[in-house]
DNA sequence: CTGTTAGCGCATTCAA
DNA sequence: TTGAATGCGCTAACAG
């Protein structure tokens, strides 16, 4: 593995002007010893060694992707596309910056702090953060940090995030539903917790029924199981008879989806027999048959804006807007019955 | 940030004492200032620096998980359920064990090559790589490597792998189609390479169509493209009446879910006016309707066997398998019409 | 324009 | 059972 210095030796320099000329320092070399230690520096096929930069400049230029999750969650989330067309924009810009991409998923904040500091990480990402647990990270870390999706506990403390104009989706699907003549209606949340996004777009729907003088109260939603069999049995009493609720409003594609399906073997019409909602857009909602009426959101945009967001902070450079929260569109389709009159 | 010497100093010891605390090695050290270590350890916080780590060890604990793909179509790719199965198992495996996950997606081997030099990565593992890149990558790379879902061209070197028994898959889903009556089917390639995977499960197909006496040559194939609207204009070429076609034999269930949904929207029906199969058997093939007739394999299964021989063989211990090829299964549902008779 | 030098934090001899 | 010394490869401050 030939180093600077062994470069330096056999060009006959030292190795001060070999990092000039890695670094593109020219203005302190002279072009002709320039070329003759990129010669060499191709011809030993020269690599460097991360380990001996993170030490000299404490800085490993590697981004830290992390995923809060449960870990033995990992398949079902990732499964679904949202998660992997925002991985996929951030390997992508990452890469393109000259920078390194390391994920890892965890739940502990303690964690993600010895992260950043055992890899000297340029920068973080931190995606789906709960509430209480983002200041802490601030905190006690020193890197820049973005968050995606995640809405903090903070008043006084400014931080960088890139979210979605939840509670506007949800408030748009809403009143789409309201409209159609859809009063009783049930929200499913994606995660048990029921935090952050999950809240907002609840909001939304809250808003919406409020409007109409109808009050749309916290018990009118479902924290979706992780395991599956929970929610088919969850997706079924929703939808019996018995039960009045004429819509169901997810707050993703991938259940509503899933939803569906399994309510389509059970032999439930959707709309006929009962409407549904999805929220993402995303290629679900237009495989499956009905196409999910859904609430349009670019999750790639979100990866991407949060990288150059973090970039800036990195290079020090004015952040123009610090929250940014990407628009909404309602997209109508064919899974909401119109049942007015 | 503390460090080994800082703790070293509070506690009154050499380094060398506290790093021996740190690894473990209590033989070397008594248990009355190995407790008291732990306590400075742990009141200062103490995390390691990986740069100098890299330094000392000329090994970083990462592991790097290359997806070969062009850059650009890293959102059709990962947007497949198939890819974040492999990644989403990964990366639990790889944390489980206390690496750590670097992700990077390229289709130049001599990146390849430069990360695992500039990272001292401790072993790399390569997904879908064209068969003439393999070879030359073990060569030039010193970490241990492990590839999944590529056929390398080599015969007398050995090398480490992960695939599935693709030329089965083939000719399971071949020998069900010709059961049910099918003769005229044309197999649609995911890649416009056509190589590794897609490749052999066409073999596969020919395989059982030459146990019938009937020729599928290699025109029978289409490589499909990343353009989603070429894409389009093949499915409806391939399903008119002017084509003589009765089943589709996708070597995805992704496409061909999609190509299910389009069909569905321009009025064809699946299976009754043309059959489609998928190759996966993942969340698409259950989630549309008619479910895909498919070949089922365990992706999350891929990921964790191929980290977990790369452990192998990064302790140097034993394999007793270098090269594994997982089991497929014909699933039938309800996307292929019985034509017989 | 070029070279010398010190130091980043750790593991690893070797000595005590 | 403990400690001192060395070197990994690089950058940056300083000298020439």
């Amino acid at each position: 593995m030939p180093t600077i210095k062994f470069i330096a030796k056999k060009a006959g320099v030292s190795p001060t002007t070999v990092t000039n000329v890695l670094h593109g320092n020219y203005a302190r070399v002279s072009k002709a010893t320039r070329e003759k230690v990129e010669t060499y520096l191709k011809k030993y096929n020269y690599a460097p060694n991360m380990g001996a930069m993170i030490l000299a400049q404490n800085d490993s230029r590697i981004i830290g992707v992390i995923m809060f999750m449960e870990p033995r969650w990992n398949e079902t989330v990732l499964e679904d596309p949202f998660s992997s067309a925002i991985l996929g924009a951030m390997e992508e810009e990452i890469r393109a910056m000259g920078y390194f991409f390391m994920l890892h998923t965890t739940t502990d904040k303690e964690e993600v702090v010895r992260l950043a500091k055992t890899w000297k990480l340029a920068g973080l990402i931190l995606v789906w953060v709960p509430r209480n647990i983002g200041p802490i990270i601030l905190d006690s870390v020193e890197s820049p940090v973005v968050f995606i999706d995640s809405h903090l506990a903070t008043k006084d403390k400014t931080y960088h995030s890139v979210g979605l104009k939840d509670e506007e989706g949800g408030y748009l699907i809403s009143r789409y539903l309201l409209e159609m003549g859809h009063r009783k209606v049930i929200f499913l949340a994606n995660d048990t917790l029921f935090s952050g996004t999950d809240l907002h777009r609840f909001r939304g729907c809250q808003k919406a029924f409020k409007e109409r003088n109808i009050d749309l109260d916290l018990d009118e939603k479902i924290l979706l199981s992780k395991e599956k069999s929970e929610r088919y049995k969850t997706y079924s009493k929703l939808s019996s008879k018995e039960m009045p609720y004429t819509a169901l409003v997810f707050s993703s594609d991938y259940y509503a989806a899933e939803a569906v399906s399994y309510l389509q073997d059970c032999g439930i019409r959707v709309p006929e027999d009962i409407s549904v909602t999805g929220f993402d857009d995303n290629i679900f909602s237009r495989m499956i048959h009905p196409h999910l009426t859904t609430i349009h959101q670019n999750s790639s945009d979100k990866g991407r804006i949060a990288v150059s967001m973090l970039m800036k902070l990195i290079k020090k450079q004015e952040i123009e807007q610090p929250n940014v929260q990407l628009d909404v569109e309602l997209v109508i389709r064919d899974s909401v019955k119109d049942i007015n009159n």
